[in-house]
RNA sequence: GCCCUUGUAGCUCAGUGGUAGAGCACUCCCUUGGUAAGGGAGAGGUCACGAGUUCAAAUCUCGUCAAGGGCUCCA
């Protein structure tokens, strides 16, 4: 991954909790790391060949946090192997080995290779021009290595590395090749960066949306239902027709009409639309009905498609806009699926805008702007933009593809959005912005993609008719914000870390009875909370209010009210919010002000009022 | 699909060739308690599924399914 300098959304503004963090630089930061990982890379594999004298070594680059080794070794490693191999280290770092750079000729480094028995050294030098050079590690180790490493192994922090895990890696990335074993590690200047290293790792597992989703009680996969298929539970799927909602209104405010299609077809569709050809290892196998075979749909285009042709269009209808919360199915292969973010099952909120050739750029724009829209009321804000070219294998003429990329650079420079050209990466159809959003822990995530297409209207022999009569072919353009809602919910539910904002949180209020005798009076503002659209609940464990509380924070329910005989007799709730703590009392009606206007406006908290 | 690891109560996990365990959650009882866990009792499990070894399998072996960490893939 390259290290180009994040592109920003003018309004970006997403400011942190002032508190300090320690900086955590990556190995691309900084020369002092990447010979420290580096050089911890050889000392791993020099202490795996100590401990298991088989042990083939391959390659052992750094990584952004850390480095890795690759082994071919008769037997996987374990977690035993791990503690054992850390300890040999240890040993290695604390005898204050130097290492030395030695340049060698070519056929000097397959002597020695050879000597040693490396196949996969051997094959690595083949591909190496020259100079040649080994790393020493001490008196008898040495690696293949064009460096940089640390001078001595005393400079190596003891104290500032751990061995994280064990996992399986195909040599060269060839799933045909040798399976090796690659170990994983982390290596920082001190002692407080591994720490610090290590509590990031941890606040990624409090996120985890496969967690929250268990405890939050949001969602789950079930075993005997399949991998890959998602029940909302009630508060996911209010959560989800919140969101829903907020995306139609904002499609129509922005001129897109919505559609409903169905979930299967006839195969022949995906004859015709080509996913026969080039989609079917990614599609569940067709069902046989009557005397034709049906297939269960990956996508959502061909349909949209069949209805734009269901009759004559004229120019003067177009841009044409059609927006679908479409639900498909397809076949990931054991082994991929994960939480939400790789199911079988998902919906895609999928839209096909039909416009003519100059239409392009205005077009391209409004979905940009609708996509910050939708994406910054989730408090997405930072971009990353992707623009793909044409690549070698495509169709369509040079003209149109001209003309489509000059739109989408158009678009993109009329928002102001700065971003990357991946040349030759557009798909064989046509070229695309591919966006990706920057979570609060500084993950990038793909969601967003709009792409045109010169495909499918050829394919489907789409046609309007322009001002002199003559019939042409529209331009396609597919255009997705969310991606999927499942696995935009997965990471939403992490940037949150399972906090959600007042607006979309399925349960806004719990009502907390300090003594069943208030139970009446607290029955009926949990009602009139619920007239005005509140979310309001009402507690009704009967245990004490310590309790109450402490279940209440623990489901990250945004506000808590407290009623006991104080405020029955004065008509005031004792408010709790998690964002902005103690409310005070406030009387019902400023309460359900507040609430319906934080509903409105889409608001984190209920605000000042 | 490949490698490794894991699968025991709704959740988090302990156990181990010889009758299945804890905490939380759940039900009931006592307690009517004011801002993060009041007390007691009870119920709840073909130990993922299938086969094999054994006098005896939740435990050992094999297979299947699923999950986790990776690899690969991701129009």
């Amino acid at each position: 991954m390259t290290s180009a300098p994040m592109a920003v959304s003018p309004q970006a503004a997403a400011t942190e909790s002032g508190t300090a963090v320690l900086h955590l630089p990556k190995t691309s930061d900084s020369p002092a790391l990447l010979r420290i990982r580096h050089s911890m890379s050889h000392v791993l594999a020099m202490a795996v060949q100590r401990l298991f004298p088989k042990a083939q070594v391959t390659i052992g680059p750094w990584t952004e946090n850390g480095f890795y080794y690759d082994f071919d070794n008769p037997e996987p490693f374990t977690e035993a192997d791990l503690k054992a191999i850390r300890k040999e280290m240890l040993k290695i770092i604390g005898s204050r080995l130097p290492l030395e750079r030695i340049e060698v000729s070519r056929e000097e480094a397959e002597r020695r290779i050879s000597e040693q028995n490396e196949p996969y050294k051997l094959e690595i030098l083949a591909g190496l021009q020259e100079p040649i050079t080994l790393y020493t590690l001490g008196e008898s180790w040495w690696d293949l290595c064009a460096g940089p490493h640390v001078a001595n192994t005393s400079e190596l922090n003891p104290k500032a590395f751990a061995l994280e895990s064990v996992a399986g890696a195909y040599w060269r990335g060839d799933e045909k090749r040798a399976q090796l074993q690659r170990i994983y590690g982390t290596a920082w200047e001190t002692a407080e960066q591994l720490a610090e290293h290590q509590r990031r790792k941890q606040e990624a597992l409090r996120r985890d949306h496969r967690r929250l989703g268990t405890d939050l009680e949001l969602f789950s996969i079930e075993d005997e239902a399949g991998a890959g298929l998602v029940f909302w539970h009630p508060r996911g799927a209010r959560m989800r027709l919140l969101i829903e909602d907020f995306w139609r209104q904002a499609h129509f405010d922005d001129g897109y009409e919505l559609l409903y299609t169905p979930h299967v077809a006839d195969i022949e569709l995906w004859r015709t639309s080509g996913h026969l050809d080039f989609y079917a290892e990614s599609m569940f196998g067709p069902m046989q009905v009557d005397e034709r075979q049906f297939q269960l749909k990956p996508m959502n285009c061909p349909f949209h498609v069949l209805t734009y042709a269901s009759r004559l269009r004229s120019y003067r209808e177009l841009p044409i806009r059609w927006a679908e919360l479409g639900t498909v199915y397809r076949y990931e292969r054991p082994g991929v699926m994960h939480g939400l973010m790789r199911v079988r099952g998902f919906t895609q909120d999928d839209a096909h805008v039909f416009c003519l050739p100059e239409q392009i750029g205005d077009e391209i724009l409004r979905v940009l702007n609708l996509t910050e829209r939708i994406l910054s009321t989730f408090d997405f804000r930072q971009y990353e933009i992707n623009l793909s070219t044409r690549p070698q294998k495509s169709i369509g003429d040079d003209a149109v593809w001209d003309l489509a990329t000059r739109g989408l650079i158009e678009a993109l420079e009329r928002k102001g959005w700065s971003y990357k050209v991946d040349e030759g990466g557009g798909a064989f159809y046509g070229p695309k912005i591919d966006l990706k959003i920057e979570d609060a822990i500084g993950r990038l995530w793909q969601c967003s993609t709009i792409q045109l297409d010169f495909n499918l209207p050829e394919r489907f022999n789409l046609a309007y008719v322009a001002a002199d009569g003559s019939r042409q072919r529209p331009i396609m353009i597919h255009r997705a914000i969310f991606g999927s809602l499942e696995r935009f919910f997965g990471i939403m539910t992490e940037n949150y870390a399972g906090d959600f904002p007042f607006w979309l949180a399925p349960e806004q209020i719990r009502l907390l009875p300090v003594t069943d005798e208030v139970l009446p009076y607290v029955e009926s503002l949990q009602q009139q909370l619920q007239q005005q659209g509140v979310r309001a609940t009402i507690d009704r464990s009967g245990d004490r209010l310590g309790k109450l509380i402490r279940n209440g924070e623990q489901m990250k329910i945004p506000v808590l009210g407290v009623i006991g005989a104080k405020e029955a007799e004065t008509g005031a709730i004792s408010l709790r919010s998690r964002r902005d703590g103690d409310l005070g009392a406030l009387p019902l009606a400023t309460l359900i002000n507040r609430a319906v206007a934080a509903n409105q406006q889409r608001l984190p908290g209920l605000g000042d009022g």
